[in-house]
DNA sequence: TTTGATTAGTTGTATAAACAACTATATGCC
DNA sequence: GGCATATAGTTGTTTATACAACTAATCAAA
């Protein structure tokens, strides 16, 4: 048994994500309220498109943990929000590449402040060296699970 | 500045929570290969009624952080298959206790094992004392937000 | 005791996720 | 070159979530 750290309701809460679903949905509120016509999962994809545009929609299934249709009907409605471009790939007929529009460009730095804020809110009153720590448990679950 | 620990890229796995939705996905794997016929989140629910039955909706609602819509829905999908049974209060008439079916209480034992057995799986490798601290610091994320 | 507010639960609508099945294009091997 | 296979993306279906609007029952206060 080796590592075998679970009571009951410490399993329940660490499998549905509660702290992780808290920060979503402040951030979703934050979104609402400052006028910001996006969801959190919208958000997530151009969260990675700001890093990089241009990017295949297969990349972007990666980059964000999710599968094909997922990102298929993710970037139907940003499309429909005007908020990306799929643009056919020269070299590979298969290929969407995907590109911001200058709408979703402005909405970076306001998005990308309200996300800070939400964490920081998140994680009052918590030192830093725990906070290290529990990132760092987070990625090797990731990892062990991937 | 307070706790302004997150660099972009840190940032991002915090808000979308990829460890938990690496942990759920895993653990509905192992429902799905050992032939139960459950979603995670009809297990949550099942979770909480395996601790008490007879409980309310409101209350299933608070336990497992969902909204009244989200639990009717689930209740309504747990009843179709058979799991739970809506009871009607008889001291209050708008109220529903959910009980549990025969059949449900069967599920207990090997659905439970196998969300052990996931967060072992989850864990292996990461030292006790770091897994405290990673719970303690979500479940302070979690009351900071509530 | 009646009326106004609160509480419990349901229904409608939009968005999203998982899985399977599908089309179209590209690749690799003979 | 041609065929099998792999890859990129789409569509269909089921389940779940969030929010708003709704019904029914209860409570509380004038």
């Amino acid at each position: 048994m080796p590592n075998n750290q679970f009571k009951k309701g410490e399993l329940y809460s660490f499998i549905t994500g509660k702290a992780s679903t808290a920060i979503a949905r402040r951030l979703q509120k934050k979104f609402n309220t400052s006028g910001l016509n996006l969801t959190i999962e919208q958000w997530s994809v151009l969260y990675h498109l700001w890093k990089q545009e241009g990017i295949s929609q297969q990349e972007l299934c990666n980059a964000t943990f999710r599968d094909k249709p997922s990102i298929t009907r993710l970037v139907d409605n940003l499309e429909k929000l005007n908020l990306v471009k799929r643009v056919p790939s020269e070299n590979d007929r298969r290929i969407n590449l995907i590109y911001l529009t200058r709408q979703s460009q402005k909405l970076q730095e306001e998005s990308m402040a309200l996300a800070e804020q939400t964490l920081n809110e998140a994680l009052e009153t918590v030192p830093a060296e725990k906070i290290e720590v529990c990132k760092e448990v987070l990625q090797v679950v990731y990892d062990n699970l991937k």
